[in-house]
DNA sequence: TATTATCTACTAAATTTCTAGTAGATACCC
DNA sequence: GGGTATCTACTAGAAATTTAGTAGATAATA
């Protein structure tokens, strides 16, 4: 099952992943644009109905956290930037990853470790 | 400057850089969804309005190619996934690209060679 | 040449996205 | 307690997205 979000559900999720939860002031605060508060709302409510978020009472506020896994969104937007944009290929897309992101030598040490675990059989 | 492709225009441009460029038809069929003809025109002529693509007159069609690389793109939608879902983390991401992906130990072992390079300065 | 198929241009409608206002309720502060 | 701030529910409108039809032109075919 695919899942994908607007730009604007994006920057939202983005923001509940990277605290676990949050209320809708403090989902406004850390949006990269400034937006009015029932716009924020808004979005969450629509991630709500969609299913993608739920919420309970905090006072008289609700407090919002993802039902959609980080880690699952993830899946689902790097299957599809493969297949679109990298032609299938996820060397590619580590390819221009790595060469546009000018990594660290110690990242790219980390990678290569990585890579080295997943040789040795080490599933995630 | 953020360059974005909603879903379907996503799918379009897709068929464009794997082809180099395309008349409606050769999109419409390599479409993942059955659509009308008009309907493909119409994700084209949008997809030129806001230059992301342009055409020349071939007979009585179009040819359509790219006009926004794929590379480009690609950055583009890697920096945004990046920023949203993998907490501005490349290493994360890479994990998670490795640890999904069933890449077989070839693929593997090609990426690792890919980091080597990078450290002995290859850039690209 | 007459018919059929194919193609663009133009139009359009349903739905979604994005944004925000208003009203009314609730909590907080002095 | 009265006023102020904060919060949700509801409403709404503009723009974008998604899809496709119709008309008219052009090419292909029989």
């Amino acid at each position: 099952m695919r899942i994908s979000f607007t730009d604007r559900e994006l920057d939202v999720m983005a923001v509940l992943w990277d605290r676990g939860s949050a209320t809708v002031a403090e989902v406004r605060e850390r949006l990269p644009d400034d937006l009015a508060y029932t716009t924020v709302l808004s979005v969450l409510r629509t991630l709500e109905e969609k299913g993608h978020v739920d919420h309970r009472e905090e006072g008289k506020a609700h407090r919002y956290f993802p039902l959609v896994e980080r880690r699952v969104a993830g899946r689902s937007a790097l299957a599809r930037l493969i297949d679109t944009v990298f032609n299938g290929s996820p060397e590619l897309l580590l390819t221009q990853l790595v060469s546009d992101r000018d990594l660290s030598d110690d990242q790219i040490k980390n990678l290569r470790r990585l890579m080295d675990a997943r040789l040795r059989g080490d599933k995630r």
